[in-house]
DNA sequence: CGTGCTTTTGAATAGTATCAAGGCCGGTGG
DNA sequence: CCACCGGCCTTGATACTATTCAAAAGCACG
């Protein structure tokens, strides 16, 4: 199996090496600098985007501005896939952190899914686990008080961006009001239950670094939801 | 393209016509009643399950036993695939009326999957159109209040189950309590906005049968959330 | 004609969102 | 070097919304 720029995590991968060859000839890798829109909402799709190097976060806004984030990606994702068959993108997309992300156009992509069975089967499996991660986190908001919200926010973010998943401490680098977008809230309630968590000697804030001491026990303060594990 | 017991629909029509013989004679078509569980929650999953007629609603509940409903699917759905990969189904589906399910084991679906692009093609776009359906209901359910979750969810039920997607008026057959598991709230909530609604003489409640007479209006109270179309 | 379930509605309670003021910090320019 | 500015964070007071509980009415069923 070939190792896509370095990311074998990417879905590409799955990929014959002839095509894979041909994905990198005629596809188009960017750096994309932290804080950049890949695409934007209602704009045209044109295909689907790899994440090979950084983190993403896919959000979705009101009339008034009001920005909902949808869903984190890191770098086994990939992006504006959910438009596939539509005109236009339901959701936009943001660098969290500088990034380097291939765009396929769509009926490259097309053709690699006819002469790549288990590409397209890999595909559809990351579908299913996202589905599965999208439905839980609805059940999971919709049954939740805001401090338990905002501790599924953090293990959200910790395990989609923490490298070392076996570490017990964590560092999280969000605004308050990138958080409270993840878990559908304001930033004044996501800063009164860092408050408390802190007095709690759950976390630390260093300059508006969030350091989860305990990430084990957090946990645990959701096991009254036993399904949110993975949302 | 064969019609898939009389359900041009089904998403297993697109397999080549080898295929959808091969499969219908190694799958297991049962009729479930209404009520009925189809697989249960932490259940082993064994395969697929495809809906050639009926409604099905996918919960998934807590430890208390409160139920949240995370998707309702109708003839064109598949079910059980969020599980493909796993070993236990995250969510449970139960039959909201008498409906024609069948049944087909992982082994199958993996070579069905394997010999027919178009078919893992297709599926996979279901999940994409899933994907972001969640996704916008999360967004949606975030940023609503009650009375406009509620009528999300009339829009939800009607569009998923209303045959005649032109007609104006509609009838629903579910319980206030099971509206609510649909959209995270209990059922007085529910009640309490059908009596407003009802005085504003949008919808009738005839022996528990709701009746939305004017579906458009009820859509244009949500154009305050014009991605709410297709939640 | 009861019995049990669902619906409806009011009142009390709990929880959440909003607003406003002040603190902290980094960056900018005098 | 210091003063100023703007952004983010924190926290209290307040208003609002949603949840819960309870009681009564309606309907389905045997």
């Amino acid at each position: 199996m070939h190792s896509w720029f370095n990311n074998p995590a990417c879905l590409i991968n799955y990929c014959s090496p002839e095509w894979v060859e041909i994905i990198q000839q005629r596809s188009i890798t960017h750096l994309y600098p932290k804080g950049q829109y890949v695409f934007m909402e209602g704009s045209l799709v044109m295909g689907a985007y790899f994440i090979l190097k950084g983190k993403v976060k896919v959000i979705s806004s009101d009339q008034t501005g009001k920005e909902q984030t949808v869903r984190l990606a890191n770098e086994e994702h990939m992006l504006g896939h959910t438009a596939i068959g539509l005109e236009k993108y339901s959701v936009g997309a943001i660098t969290l952190e500088d990034s380097i992300i291939c765009f396929i156009e769509n009926n490259i992509l097309y053709e690699a899914f006819m002469a790549n069975p288990k590409f397209t089967f890999e595909v559809m499996l990351f579908y299913s686990r996202e589905l599965r991660k999208s439905e839980l986190r609805t059940k999971c908001l919709a049954l939740m008080n805001n401090e338990e919200k905002v501790i599924l926010g953090l293990l959200y973010i910790a395990d989609t961006y923490n490298q070392e998943k076996t570490k017990n401490q964590v560092e999280i680098i969000l605004s308050r009001q990138e958080i409270a977008q993840i878990i559908g809230t304001n930033a004044d309630q996501v800063s009164r239950v860092l408050s408390s968590l802190k007095k709690d000697y759950l976390i630390e804030t260093r300059e508006r670094t969030i350091v989860i001491k305990n990430i084990n026990h957090l946990r645990s303060m959701l096991n009254k939801y036993p399904f949110a594990t993975g949302c």
